[in-house]
DNA sequence: ATCTATTAATAAGT
DNA sequence: TACTTATTAATAGAT
């Protein structure tokens, strides 16, 4: 974990192996005895190394030994029982990262229809989205307005309440028409928005309207890498 | 290792104590699977948890009997041998720590030293300072001193360069008036330097000097707190 | 369980 | 072999 990013695989040159090998041994070491002193537990380590004949150990021969004693005890049967053993730890890790690749792609896809969002704003066209580009866009516009909404909605209410505790601020005219106006103009514009989701899911979900479902009614900017027209792959 | 640094104690809250210890469980299993990836060597840990009557290990039951198959058939005697017990690597530990403890009080020295320096550069007096800081900031100013002259040195060296492969740049007058100077100047402070320094160990090692070994000639400014008038602790 | 600010481990380079 | 430093990984505390 430096410099770069290492691949989890062996190490063929040999210096390098053996350098990284004495680090992580020392670093591995010191991981146990935290454990075993933060926690108040037994813990035991055994590693076995080309570059020695006898094997390193934590915390002691006769703590391994006091260790392994109690593991032989027990019955075979209970030895695998509930026991960490490395395929289940392996399936563990890859379920996890498939889920962090998940969260990754959803946080990628949304950073995309951002950067579109802008450049659209910019003047560039929108030409070249599919379907699907230009739902998830919709979207994200939508919960882009909603926040803006709601910020304007707040402000309008904490100046309103300080219009009430001080008494004064700004004049008459603003307080009895300009802030009315936004606080209307606001709502009515979130309800346009809720109505827009309403008529475009109608419109786009195939199972809700027959009219709707061949190839010859594709639009023609809809591009044909994806094949589904309302992205439930990123965005609810 | 995070939030805030932890001190390597038992875990009094029961909570914490058994989120770290899921935590950490995990973590160093982690660090086991990739030792043994990288380097291609076997290894195992068993942990005894009270959270589970069954001890948690890596890499299997299978793996870790295979393990401590080799570590039984091994005489007694061999396995103190070269072994890294728990003793020896506290030791290490220490030892290492002392290493660290003995670096960081020389940087802080010369921090300090350094911040005494731009103290009496705005108008601060010495009066204060010992004989011992007194020394340890003539080191530190020489330091500095030799430093800027190097710089200087090798800014005029790199401006001749510029001047004989482009064949202009400055007038006349400045590549050969001033920058000679300027080189001159700072080989003779340097010189200056070297023998100011020489001049102080003169001065001050009482070994040499048998006229300056007495309490009756303990100059007023220095004050009592240090034994050492020449700090071979911190510098050179 | 998930999130992030922070500390710790460590890969390369000296 | 050990030290340094830029970077990644682990994780404490909060949510």
């Amino acid at each position: 974990m430096a410099r770069k990013k290492v691949k989890l695989a062996y190490i063929t040159s040999d210096s390098a192996r053996k350098a990284t090998f004495k680090k992580r041994k020392r670093g591995l070491m010191k991981k146990v005895n935290e454990l075993s002193t933060l926690c108040g537990i037994e813990a035991c380590a055994i590693i076995y190394s080309p570059y020695d004949s006898e094997p390193e150990v934590w915390p002691s021969p006769l703590g391994v030994q006091r260790v392994l004693a109690r593991f032989k005890e027990m019955p075979e049967l209970e030895q695998s029982k509930k026991m960490v053993n490395q395929e289940s730890f392996l399936r563990q890790r890859i379920a996890k990262a498939n889920e962090q690749l998940k969260k990754q792609r959803k946080d990628n896809r949304e950073k995309e229809m951002t950067q579109v969002m802008f450049q659209s704003l910019t003047g560039k066209g929108l030409q070249n989205l599919s379907m699907m580009d230009l739902n998830d866009l919709g979207w994200l516009i939508d919960q882009n307005l909603k926040d803006i909404y709601m910020r304007i909605d707040q402000k309008l209410d904490k100046e309103a309440q300080n219009q009430i505790q001080q008494g004064h601020g700004m004049p008459r005219s603003t307080v009895e028409n300009v802030q009315p106006d936004h606080r209307r103009s606001a709502l009515e514009m979130n309800m346009e928005t809720l109505q827009r989701q309403h008529w475009f899911m109608d419109l786009m979900n195939p199972q809700e309207h027959l009219g709707f479902g061949g190839d010859e009614l594709m639009l023609p900017f809809a591009d044909n890498n994806h094949n589904a027209l309302w992205s439930t792959a990123f965005f609810p």
